[in-house]
DNA sequence: AGAGACATGTAATCTGTTACATGATTCG
DNA sequence: CGAATCATGTAACAGATTACATGTCTCT
């Protein structure tokens, strides 16, 4: 039994989630965790080295010290089976809604204070963003859609793939969108 | 020429936007930024009260003092004309991309370490929380879609319309996606 | 009389970003 | 020899949540 009264926080389930993949240095975490994509969700290296620390206390990964560059002892975690159980009783709990929080579409709440021909620039920048974001999803799909365990459930491929598919429909939804928002604009605009 | 200095966060711009349309106390507008519909951006009182306070000394609010209930004065708080300004600045202004974070996808991502059947029970339970969303901005909409100025680009009422029907979209482009998901590992369980 | 909405604040804590700090190895 | 990458940490600050604190008015 781990040490228990150690509340795990998301950040660390997301760290568990990638070392349950592959054992990893925290430079490499890091990596994994930034842009362009990080799997829908980000962390910089200053946010995952107190936290694999935390996580190392509480058992859920342990470490080996290895050699590498660096003043400090390079250090590869891997995932204990006590973190294995910890991320799976995570992942089937509660789900509690979590509040929306889109910094676009604030934006756009405010769009009627602006003229006309800003707003329509403003669309298109939009789109511009959703576009390239697509275009990068849908490369890292290619990338991973012929690899074998692609599509058994209970292999981490195949949990790649359903999350890229969701960015990518989204996507897709937010660019129709953009459409539908400009021509909303030239219709009132005629 | 306002204090200038003084940079507004995403909060400040949440809270000129409300305050754009009409003016309003702070309790109101901590009921406005509150669940189940914050129109995309929440915050509690604990931090609107400060940073009505903050807008107020950069003069891009000013207030009131009315009589109400309660130990303290009561204010109503209205957007000045350099408030617009730059409320009206800030919604062209440059957008970085910013990083997605979504803690239902990092829990799917991470779905390939449960037994398929309490993934199917996973999705599912998703798939009610996107469709009690949608549900709720329906109604929303259905309010709104008959009053007047809500085809009218410089009214709030038509930017209101145009980010519910982009809430619309993307939750039902999530259910479909839950749906295709299911299907996904149904074919896989066979 | 008590519950609940109205009304405004502060304090403690947690999460996340930016900046500071150090130093080895590899490639051009 | 300088730049980039590898590698790990801490400190200061900003943004957000939870809890503490107070007191009135209205309805049941």
């Amino acid at each position: 039994m781990p040490d228990s009264a150690a509340p795990v926080s998301n950040l660390g389930f997301a760290i568990l989630g990638l070392l349950a993949r592959r054992a990893s240095t925290g430079y490499e975490v890091a990596q994994r965790m930034r842009q362009p994509i990080g799997y829908f969700w980000t962390a910089r290296h200053s946010q995952i080295y107190p936290e694999l620390n935390r996580l190392d206390a509480a058992r859920l990964v342990e470490h080996e010290v290895i050699e590498g560059a660096g003043p400090r002892p390079t250090k590869r975690y891997r995932i204990t089976p006590s973190g294995q159980t910890a991320l799976a009783a995570w992942v089937v709990g509660d789900l509690e809604p979590q509040p929306v929080r889109d910094l676009e579409v604030l934006r756009l709440w405010s769009i009627w204070t602006v003229e006309p021909d800003a707003a329509h620039d403003l669309i298109g920048r939009l789109e511009g963003a959703h576009q390239s974001a697509l275009d990068r999803y849908l490369e890292e799909l290619a990338e991973i859609s012929d690899l074998p365990g692609v599509r058994d459930p209970s292999k981490p491929l195949f949990a790649s793939r359903i999350t890229l598919e969701g960015g990518i429909r989204s996507r897709r939804t937010a660019l129709e969108w953009c459409a539908w928002m400009r021509a909303e604009l030239a219709a009132a605009v005629r």
